[in-house]
DNA sequence: GGTTTGCCATAAATAAAAGTTATCAGAACA
DNA sequence: TGTTCTGATAACTTTTATTTATGGCAAACC
């Protein structure tokens, strides 16, 4: 016995409409025997009758009529998941999970979010916050669809976009202000607060200073940002942060910012998905808003 | 583009639930190959992805989940819609409009509702008391699924299916109960109370007496057995009724039954559909109902 | 009362769709 | 560096659907 098709309960659907099975057809845009021997077959799918054809007219047995009801029901949420597919064709909807580094998270974030809600209204956005192993972990994992950080990763099943560089600064105390920038080697000699290992940033800033990464420390590390530069103001050391922080994190300290010469620090921030995601196209869409975001700052 | 067709959405459906091809595949039946293509026809249909590759695992894209989602109704749906048609195979259900003369109705009906409603629970049962040329209107037209009525109707259209025969009985005041029974065309000299014209066990009566069927009457026509009995049983003449009226129309007048000699008038109780319904067999089992009804009473 | 007409069913032939086996290609694993 | 696992692709076969042509039946029409 055949199983059911859509096609059988669209070509039953029409039948029983227009209870006639040469009008049936042509609204199927098929030809009428093509239509007989489906609603035939259907019908014996079934083993029931649907149709009384009486020789001047067509008419649904009452347990034809039970039936169209159901079908009506089946073809509209067919066609309704037809919709549902084609509006989300190319376009991101639904969950959206976004992985973002701490170093990067409170100052790009807010723009963002503001920006991609704006532009994908339906989208259901996940943030997660964490340091870029765990990241990159929970996108292979499939825990997440996308992650800000800071490049390279260099995971081969995984694609990076670049999307912007930023300097790093020297924080330090206002009563520095007037002293000369010291050269990175020279940082190493002074009190160079950094934030917990683990954090791409400080091994960023401790190549930098030329120094080894896992030089052992004497419990200044803090654990964001904005801790570090509270410390600075504190007079306890100096410390360096990305350009994007400065706004946020030196408003309200007295500290003072100040640009690295020639070899200036940078780290060049990047989005990265999974290879085989095959909503390459509408992530790279989130990394320009991404960057955009960035230059709005 | 082709269609969305119920297998690729049982196949999705598999795939999603299995997150490996040859898998999914095994559990539908069918070979890798197979899958691969109508998953891949499926995502092209839709212009969006539905699953993510990945070389170890294969995954639902946040679009597929959510479309998983509705797939999984409609094929619920289906199968039910599959199993709605199985329960009603063969057997009766749904609507089910009967139609009864007058004459049969009353007696016959109780026994037949109450049978029919046990039997077959189901049963949406709608039932229309008229006479017969209306009854057959109304058949031809679709208005009634089957009718009950005394053959022969003769309408090449439909199908006759003989129940039972009934004699009829004379009834006469008490006071007559001593009195010979008189032979049919005696009763054409005597006050003969008959029901109105349309009936048709009017005219069998008149046949049995051997009267023409037009004669003028003297404004004695009764619109119901029960009247005819009451008149009968206010002294103001004789009157016939089918057995199966006996018990119900007699117990409380003061009136007495004969039964006729020797050419016993009598009707054939039968079911009537059309030709062209399907539903035949079904028809034919109700009609063994109402013959046991019969039986019965 | 034949004949025409409208309408659905059936048959044979053709076109389209789905399935099979064989094979490839990429990544993971050892 | 092969070996294994897994999905994609290709060539071919089978099944399913559709078309055109035709038949049959009953109603409608001279």
């Amino acid at each position: 016995m055949a199983n059911l098709t859509l096609r059988q309960l669209r070509y039953f659907e029409a039948l029983a409409q227009h209870r006639h099975f040469g009008r049936a057809a042509e609204a199927c845009a098929i030809s009428q025997p093509a239509l007989s021997v489906q609603i035939k077959d259907l019908e014996e799918t079934l083993g029931t009758g649907l149709f009384e054809r009486s020789p001047r007219q067509v008419r649904l047995t009452s347990f034809g009529e039970a039936f169209a009801e159901r079908v009506r029901d089946i073809l509209r949420a067919v066609d309704e998941l037809d919709d549902f597919a084609r509006s989300a064709k190319d376009r991101l909807t639904g969950r959206f999970r976004l992985g973002v580094i701490p170093t990067i998270a409170p100052y790009l974030l807010p723009a963002v979010i503001g920006k991609l809600t704006r532009s994908h209204p339906a989208l259901d956005l996940h943030v997660r916050e964490t340091l870029t192993p765990r990241l990159v972990h929970e996108l292979l994992q499939g825990q997440l669809d996308t992650a800000i950080v800071a490049l390279p990763v260099a995971e081969p099943a995984l694609i990076e976009t670049p999307l912007f560089s930023e300097n790093f600064v020297l924080v330090r105390p206002d009563s520095d202000a007037q002293k000369p920038v010291p050269a990175g080697d020279e940082l190493r000699n002074m009190r160079l607060l950094l934030l917990e290992e683990g954090h791409c940033f400080r091994d960023q800033t401790l190549a930098f200073c030329n120094a080894p990464s896992a030089v052992p420390r004497d419990g200044l590390d803090g654990s964001s940002l904005s801790t570090l530069v509270q410390m600075v103001g504190a007079g306890i050391g100096v410390t360096i942060i990305p350009e994007m922080a400065v706004d946020v994190e030196t408003r309200s300290a007295n500290v003072c910012c100040s640009r690295f010469e020639h070899p200036q620090p940078e780290r060049t921030i990047g989005m990265i998905w999974r290879k085989s995601s095959p909503l390459g196209d509408a992530f790279a869409e989130v990394a320009e808003v991404v960057r955009l975001s960035f230059q709005s700052l």
